[in-house]
DNA sequence: TACGATAAGAAACGCAACGTATCTAAAGAG
DNA sequence: CTCTTTAGATACGTTGCGTTTCTTATCGTA
């Protein structure tokens, strides 16, 4: 391309071979990536990638952490539900299909590298950026007094991406509005409801038999 | 094995592909489980496996479905959490590794093959003795006075099944006992809670704004 | 019982991508 | 300016794909 004999290295290759990765997964999904094409499209050869990672699944997920949306603000529409709507929605417009065909290649394959399953399992677990806007969202809620204070589990805290991702894996994306709506108001507010009301009555705990 | 020349054909050659398929998954998984692999563990060639089946996906999903396990009765402990508790643990003691690198497999394929994704999608959505199961333990708590009477949309009545496949598909079966008691006591049991209480009020539907 | 249609089984094909090895020459370090 | 590192190019053997071709066992039917 270049037409030059300029020869990258280090930090700047590796960042040229991770978007052409990064496109390539956008052109012909996972399953058609080969690393000879995104070879191909960084303009390097197939060792050079293969000295640096140790296959396709590694080498898509370092691709994927270089290519994170940056988070907005969690949403501020004044109601629990509108802000756990437009939440669950901007989720969904992310859930796109490259993106669940992605998470399912590389699982697919995480089961036989432990490294992969560790970092895609941290990935899928730990989306802090969720985590905070669902505390800010129910902290508002709480506020208002639309919600008894109510004490978040970390797997509440990530369940909105899950549904999603569930959802979207399984019944393909992109998910429709109504779809996004139920996940709200059939799931996860009547989930944060409950919490809330069976850790007022403080029962929850003590009423554990053994 | 036979030793004799004895040809075999239509339902039986069929059943003798799908169990050597299904053994064959036991054996090696989905992603090193090949075609080949199988005609020869069921004594048969490849032709004879690709004039029924479309690929690896179509072949691993129909040996899937003639291997379901038959489901037991919903458990009756006498409490909501003890019934859920067992069931839920039931649930995850299927979702074995090796099932789970099933669907995600499967999954992985069929974002190309819309047939696959049909009956993959069909058969994740619809666990009908799952939700028979909820429904009675529901059924039970109710006429127990445990949980006010209650309307379980058919997302909470898959709910389960999907919490389990996320959890034991991100971070790895088998599932700790702990773990399938956190999804019972952190979100399950809140959420039947939580819906009971709204539905109570009456206030979901008549809320919603817009 | 013999015949003819059907489909099983065996073998080989070309193709694609794998992951590795070898070699050169360019870049950067001292 | 020399030396070490490593990018880039090429080619390798391997595996499994999905298909084609051909033989022949099996089954339905006359």
């Amino acid at each position: 391309m270049t037409g030059t004999k300029s020869r990258r290295r280090g930090a700047q290759l590796e960042q040229a071979i991770l978007d052409a990765a990064w496109d390539e997964l956008r052109a012909v999904g996972y399953a058609r990536l080969t690393i000879e094409a995104v070879a191909a499209r960084a303009g390097t050869s197939k060792p050079v990638i293969y000295r640096r990672w140790g296959g396709r699944a590694e080498l898509v997920l370092a691709a994927w952490f270089r290519n994170l949306p940056v988070e907005p603000e969690a949403p501020d529409t004044g109601t629990l539900r509108g802000d756990l709507r437009t939440l669950f929605s901007r989720i969904a417009r992310r859930a796109d299909s490259m993106m669940n065909e992605m998470v399912a290649g590389v699982m697919g394959e995480a089961f036989r590298h432990p490294e992969v399953a560790a970092l895609l399992g941290e990935r899928l677990a730990n989306p802090s950026p969720l985590t905070d806007a669902v505390r800010a969202i129910v902290g508002r809620a709480v506020a208002r007094a639309e919600l008894p204070p109510v004490d978040l589990p970390h797997r509440v805290l990530r369940l909105p991406l899950d549904l999603i991702r569930n959802e979207s894996m399984t019944c393909g994306a992109p998910l429709a509005e109504e779809t996004v709506a139920s996940l709200v108001d059939d799931v996860y507010v009547p989930l944060l409801h409950g919490l809330a009301g069976l850790q007022d009555v403080g029962a929850v705990k003590e009423a554990r038999p053994a």
